[in-house]
DNA sequence: TTGTAAGCGTTATCAT
DNA sequence: ATGATAACGCTTACAA
């Protein structure tokens, strides 16, 4: 960046000192109102831009908030740094902004650099592989302010915005006993050491208790939250004999379910006749299927605006404590699940 | 930020002065390796991050570049945040991301945060409203390093890098004309103000110039990039008595292409047969639609990736010329150009 | 190899 | 109302 003028130069060219152009940009009260408005014209003719670097040293505040997601593409995460971003906007923060691409590592070397770069907080969404705990624990315990969103570690002593995940996936799964009469439902689950991904299987495994169905370890996949993912998780479960396989299969998120009607398709069956699929997310691609999937919608908006205020909050207060926020779903039905007039 | 170990605090309790700790830490070579130890591990148990801010200020470097875009829901720009992203992190610099929301007032005043900040450079996508052309003009004649990437402002002295996009409708055009022999052909064009607008207007003209078809200015709808705007076009166009109806029509972008079908379905036609429609982008959703749309694969990452790679060369190199750099595109052929195998 | 002093651009504090 | 000085955390330049 060019050499910049800075408050000295304005100072000179004015014969005035360096702390009334000061006084006088920041406009404190005690200055003199002719020579503010001198100070200020001069400001504007020399292409002032006051040098934020050296404000931050001071006052040792960046009006900088770090956010770290795990993946830029996957549509759910835009639209949260959407939610973030007019947050931030009105309160002048700005965003660093960093993908971490679904690797601990990229995850933890961003952390790192912004920690260096002095954000006033972090806005954090772990990505999947994530092992270490500690590393959290300790810039926590740091006296870090940091939110997490959407992906939480939780017991680490930080704030979480998530969506009301167990009782979304308890919802859609009790759709499925309730309002079609599936008594044999699967799930292709994502990783447990994921919050999402734990979540949503107890949600499953809640409902299938409350009603008395049969919990069939054959039905419960493991797998992860992409496309392949699905595809991969579905042929498994086909490899089960014909006679054992569900009526239905509640997907860890829409694009591994769109995987796994690719699956179902591929193996010569279709949905939801011979197999009811409903997945988790909303992606803007659900409801353009062939068949349109049955989703939980998730107001990513939503859980960016709230974890933005949080950190705010929890930046500009003490003593802001720390809170568990839920962010509710509601159900799309469409006709995946069996609902046939959507 | 909680009160963070600095050089100083490191050194007292080591008994050695500060630069000592700087140079240790930097590894500089002209430190005993003993004391290069003992400081790397002390620095390591007290949990020192480096304050780039106070580094920033004496090296006038921040190793960060402001991005701004237009919109982040739009599915193109994610992408290319992500191709800027890959860039960038090997390069270790940070993203400062900011969203202008279609505004230009957010705009500027992004940018104007973002000089602040001292950003080494900016990347920067125009917003749809944009007048002010002379405060581009001023930042690069300050010496302010640009590149402008997808929506360019031209002739301001800035390197940009952009799609082939009067090619690439040129292109899409010129199937229309020799694969199906379409002779009408309208366009629902974008503001001309914006390059991408004027651009993809005038590869659609020369079209149907180099095949001596007929421009016919009750064809040529001036409309927007969304979907309310597609459709409010094809609305105006469809204000024409039937028999002067276009056989097919090019819209500037997808997402507009989607309001055109819209009208088109309330208005009781059907796509491609009474009206081929083609769009621009190739929109995660364009392959979804009950009839999948024909339009122009754009490669969002590699845009990306460019336009970080040229910013970053401007930064590091003090002649790097100013280039206009094109990424070219591909035509998806879809069903909806009236292609049916699709 | 190590240390000292000055300075990056700003603001808080005390003085005038 | 305005100015002088020190300080923020670090590095460059020079000295020991």
């Amino acid at each position: 960046m060019s050499s910049e003028v800075t408050l000295k130069e304005i100072a000179e060219s004015l014969g005035v000192s360096a702390m009334t152009v000061s006084r006088a940009l920041n406009n404190r009260d005690n200055v003199d109102e002719d020579t503010r408005k001198k100070v200020v014209s001069k400001a504007e003719e020399m292409g002032y831009t006051p040098n934020y670097v050296a404000k931050s040293l001071v006052s040792n505040k960046t009006y900088t908030i770090g956010v770290v997601i795990p993946e830029i593409t996957h549509a759910f995460f835009p639209e949260v740094v959407r939610g973030i971003e007019e947050v931030t906007n009105k309160s002048d923060y700005q965003l660093l902004l960093t993908n971490a691409n679904e690797q601990f590592i990229r995850e933890k070397k961003a952390v790192n650099a912004l920690r260096s770069q002095r954000v006033d907080g972090l806005l954090i969404s772990t990505s999947i592989g994530i092992d270490d705990f500690s590393f959290y624990e300790q810039i926590i315990n740091s006296g870090t302010k940091l939110v997490f969103f959407d992906r939480c570690i939780e017991g680490l002593g930080a704030s979480c915005v998530s969506v009301n995940d167990r009782t979304s996936s308890y919802q859609i799964t009790e759709h499925l006993i309730t309002e079609h009469g599936y008594s044999k439902i699967a799930h292709l689950s994502g990783p447990p050491n994921v919050s999402i991904g734990k979540e949503r299987m107890e949600g499953y495994l809640e409902a299938l208790e409350e009603y008395e169905l049969p919990i069939n370890n054959q039905w419960i996949i493991e797998g992860g939250f992409q496309k392949i993912k699905g595809y991969e998780s579905m042929q498994s479960l086909l490899e089960l004999p014909e006679e054992e396989y569900p009526e239905a299969v509640v997907v860890v998120n829409d694009p591994a379910a769109f995987g796994a009607i690719k699956a179902l398709k591929d193996f010569g069956l279709s949905v939801p006749e011979d197999m009811a699929v409903v997945g988790f997310t909303d992606d803007i691609r659900a409801p353009l299927l062939e068949t349109p999937l049955t989703t939980v919608h998730q107001p990513a908006y939503a859980v960016g605006q709230k974890a933005a205020k949080k950190l705010i909050a929890a930046i500009e207060n003490k003593d802001e404590p720390i809170e568990n926020i839920e962010v509710l779903t509601t159900l799309k039905i469409r006709a995946s699940c069996g609902c046939g007039n959507f």
